[in-house]
DNA sequence: CAGTCGGGTTGACGGCGTCAACCTAGCAGC
DNA sequence: GCTGCTAGGTTGACGCCGTCAACCCGACTG
């Protein structure tokens, strides 16, 4: 069968959101490439925003799932935080329109995205733990840790996004720049503990 | 004299922004709180953008200034960049709309919003610099080092708006508690440089 | 004193989000 | 086997939006 009219609107929203930001997604423009009337998108989400917060969640789950994929590959333990990085920081500097939306404000909480939110967190915190135990970050409260990398890692995104950036210093806006910067700089956060 | 329109349009605008967002900046509701027109902000502004680039460039430009302000008052050196965090975060977390217009994404440059930027950028690194003579962040290369600490600063910020965050692990989302969490961690990192 | 021009006006246009009303196929219960 | 509900679709309308075009006027400028 073909793919029921909710998966073809967010299709089309994800796609007009990559060609053009947030903005340029608008209601009917979806409708008209889901091949359906302006209204249609009612049926299936109560306003605009909620039908972004779908495009969202589905972002996130994906990533989620690829991310835990990843930690239950073959690979070593001691890679696994810097493979999650890496894939991490490409997703989002390959659909930087997503990122936005997903580290966006939401005039409501929507229960599809908060869940989302939650299992990819989980997720991303299991990984910290393992590079915890791999002595690839330093030992103790694991979720302050993964709040602290997470921070680094959305702040450097964000603004790498923007142009602000440059963590290297002069603007290297590649992911595997970013992923040696970030890791070099955990690094020698690593290398303190036993003096703490 | 009464304020010049341009400044009318700028003032009501960002009292829009604070009130709902960037979304609910409009042209004509601008033009109405301003008392003249729909149309007259065209005359000021080449568009919307270019409107919203202008609350955005004045509003770094009064941050950089404050920011500055503070450097050359009688504080001691080593409590210049604790001070210049708190009030930063403050700004942002008391501003969460201007924050996110600030560093949003623009579709063109915009030349005074650049400079505002590359001067506010220019006070975080001599603050920087500063830290680092009275030892309380790492020596080495100035401008890497700023720009990991605003990376760190921008994702806590931004994480800490949308709620995701909670660095100091759950949800503390006050302007003083970041300010302890992340220099908590900078010290981290400074204790680890002799080793390194 | 004619002319330019900065800064204001009104009016129009098309696109948008949303609401209301209507339609219709399929399934449920009697 | 008819009845009636409902999920999912339609069209049409409303008001607001950004933007463009045209006009207007008062103040400087030659």
């Amino acid at each position: 069968m073909p793919p029921p009219t909710r998966k073809l609107l967010i299709t089309a929203a994800t796609d007009l959101l990559d060609a053009g930001g947030r903005e340029s997604v608008t209601l009917r423009e979806v409708g008209r490439r889901a091949g359906v009337s302006h209204n249609a998108p009612y049926k299936h989400f109560a306003n605009k925003e909620a039908l972004l917060a779908g495009v969202a969640a589905e972002e996130l789950t994906k990533l989620s799932e690829s991310l835990a994929a990843l930690r239950e590959g073959s690979r070593p333990e001691g890679e696994v935080l810097r493979a999650a990085l890496g894939e991490y920081i490409s997703w989002a500097l390959a659909y930087p329109a997503r990122y936005r939306l997903v580290f966006g404000v939401w005039s409501a909480p929507f229960e599809d995205l908060a869940v989302a939110a939650g299992s990819s967190y989980r997720t991303l915190m299991a990984i910290v733990e393992a590079a915890q135990r791999a002595e690839q970050l330093p030992p103790g409260d694991t979720q302050r840790m993964t709040a602290l990398l997470q921070a680094l890692i959305h702040g450097a995104i964000d603004l790498t996004m923007i142009g602000h950036l440059a963590i290297g210093g002069k603007g290297n806006a590649d992911a595997d720049g970013l992923v040696d910067d970030l890791l070099h700089h955990l690094r020698v956060s690593a290398a303190a503990v036993p003096a703490v």
